[in-house]
DNA sequence: GCCAACGTTGGC
DNA sequence: GCCAACGTTGGC
């Protein structure tokens, strides 16, 4: 089983939104890296850390799952939509997106200042100055590590 | 709002 | 294929 981390701004889509719609596709990740995470790695059941970027405590708020795997991102070709990318051809998608689930919202969010003092953290790129990807992949080590120290608060 | 880091684009 | 210019991300 895999275990991720993915990023959103809570202002666009947050923790709270997808405990309220349950399912939801994860589109608009334009991003090459993300992209083939996604597309080629990412499984059903997998799990993630939703994490919150661009908010005044930035940090992972909870848990999701992937409910279906990776599949064309049609948003990319509606050129009204904010994601539309005259690039990306339905014959030949360039973008991809996955479903995923709600799963567990933390009673408290483990900000990424407390998440960066974490010697057992220190390999993961989320830590590493100027990551930039929107989904990152987490070990069984970080992941078990992280989950304990969410449910002990 | 600033700005460092980084990815993408496009001219050559 | 190089690389400067540009756009975006995201912490602070």
């Amino acid at each position: 089983m895999g275990y991720w981390l993915m990023k959103s701004e809570p202002d666009v889509f947050g923790i709270d939104d997808l405990e309220r719609v349950g399912v939801e596709p994860w589109e608009g990740v334009r991003n090459y890296q993300a992209r083939n995470m996604m597309r080629d790695e990412m499984k059903k059941g997998d799990l993630a850390f939703f994490y919150h970027s661009n908010t005044t405590v930035p940090g992972i708020v909870g848990v999701l799952r992937i409910h279906r795997e990776g599949y064309p991102d049609d948003a990319a070709f509606d050129p009204d939509h904010n994601y539309y990318d005259p690039k990306s051809d339905p014959d030949n998608p360039r973008w991809y997106r996955v479903d995923v689930a709600f799963e567990e919202k933390f009673s408290e969010v483990l900000p990424l200042s407390w998440l960066k003092q974490q010697p057992e953290l220190s390999d993961s790129p989320l830590v590493r100055k100027g990551n930039r990807l929107s989904i990152l992949p987490v070990t069984e080590a970080q992941w078990r590590f992280i989950m304990e120290h969410a449910h002990r608060r």
